[in-house]
DNA sequence: CGGAGTCAAGAACAGTGTTCTCGCCTGTGC
DNA sequence: GCACAGGCGAGAACACTGTTCTTGACTCCG
């Protein structure tokens, strides 16, 4: 037992090195990761590294959860660190968290929300972590005291809203998860819109302008 | 000259054909295309692509070009279709442009607002088709008879705005360019979660929760 | 101490973008 | 009408890529 823990853990820690050193490439390189350069970074030959992911699909799969949970503890942590009855300061700190996330690892980031990978579908397992943020944006949403008035939300969306309410066992009011969908839609455009470059040359202030488009969001949302 | 033209004619047809091809090739496959695919299905081999475009990337670049006018032109034709004095009619008209555009050629979508390519830096040929619906936007708002209030624009970001305004020579109060910005980036955020299949088994009716939401931005803009 | 199982290496295959050279062949300028 | 420069496609070559399989070594376990 503490024979094949001892195997597991130098696998376990090689499997650590190798997602390592791939973030390291993805960093520096951009989104298409090369398993030999991979390789050649860990002083190994390519087809070794298939003692421990499959393929190089395998290898992208646990990047990428481990990004979704890495953005989604950022955001989590963020967003505990405040007072809970500062509705709009949590709003922003889990904003504010997701975009310096973003910032600090884009490579990661354009795996998660950019173009999804070639010949790649996201297993079942990224799912989970991937929600995070939204579920975090509904939390919030749930405890302002009022959302104001806007346009009815049609009966279509508000049938998707409750199935999605009743899937995750909360109890909101299908107007504002509408508000939070809103705002996380934005939150996650804007953010594109800079990793991405979209911005550069038109907008210098970003932090400034980020934090301006979220505090309408927060006003939108109800938020005190 | 007519002699010269003779030349000119049948290579931008060529031209013409290969984009043709690329385009077909990138429906069916993905974002990662390949000039030999692209050779094998024009019944040539790939170095004779080398007569037409200098790289791989160059393609591309006439690619997200053509691309960048065919969304820019579907918005605009999609808007001057109504009557000026219909301002919420011309702005759902522009988005629901870009949706229908972007579903419809979902990996040239991707080109233009997807990860960008790896060691691929967007020409200068690219800004002016890219701004094509952000101005669309700009100029419905600025014939808003008044929009809601909201937080005040911080001075970094009015800066920002004000120089925006003057390069491109209209006339615009940087509170109004500010929510066309914020309508820009939200059409977009939500155009890349329905493209990029984020919202897959989230919202099921989902033109009717686009339509919603950009009504709620209508409203946001001061759009009657 | 012997054997089972894990590991890395290396060769091989099919594929990629790109460059270069070689003939062909045609539109062009006289 | 003709000679020829130029454009063109083919093909080989180079340096890559992901992936598979075999081979040999080494190590941990009974």
């Amino acid at each position: 037992m503490s024979a094949s823990s001892l195997r597991a853990r130098v696998r376990s820690e090689m499997h650590q090195e190798i997602k390592e050193v791939a973030r390291r490439r993805l960093a520096e390189e951009g989104a298409n990761l090369s398993l030999r350069a991979v390789a050649r970074d860990m002083g190994i030959v390519a087809s070794a590294l298939y003692r421990y992911f499959p393929s190089r699909d395998a290898l992208l799969t646990a990047l990428i959860i481990d990004a979704y949970d890495g953005l989604g503890d950022a955001a989590v942590d963020a967003e505990a660190a405040l007072p809970r009855d500062d509705l709009r300061g949590r709003w922003l700190a889990t904003c504010h968290a997701v975009r310096t996330w973003a910032l600090a690892h884009p490579a990661e980031y354009g795996l998660l929300y950019g173009n999804p990978v070639p010949g790649y579908a996201a297993p079942q397992d990224t799912v989970a972590p991937a929600s995070k943020v939204i579920l975090l944006l509904a939390a919030i949403v749930a405890e302002a005291p009022a959302i104001p008035a806007g346009p009815p939300v049609p009966p279509a969306v508000r049938t998707d809203l409750r199935r999605l309410v009743d899937e995750q066992a909360g109890d909101l009011p299908e107007e504002r998860l509408d508000r939070a969908l809103l705002a996380w839609t934005h939150l996650f455009g804007q953010v594109n819109f800079e990793v991405f470059h979209r911005l550069d040359d038109m907008i210098h202030a970003r932090a400034e302008y980020f934090e301006h488009h979220m505090t309408v969001l927060a006003d939108l949302a109800g938020l005190p």
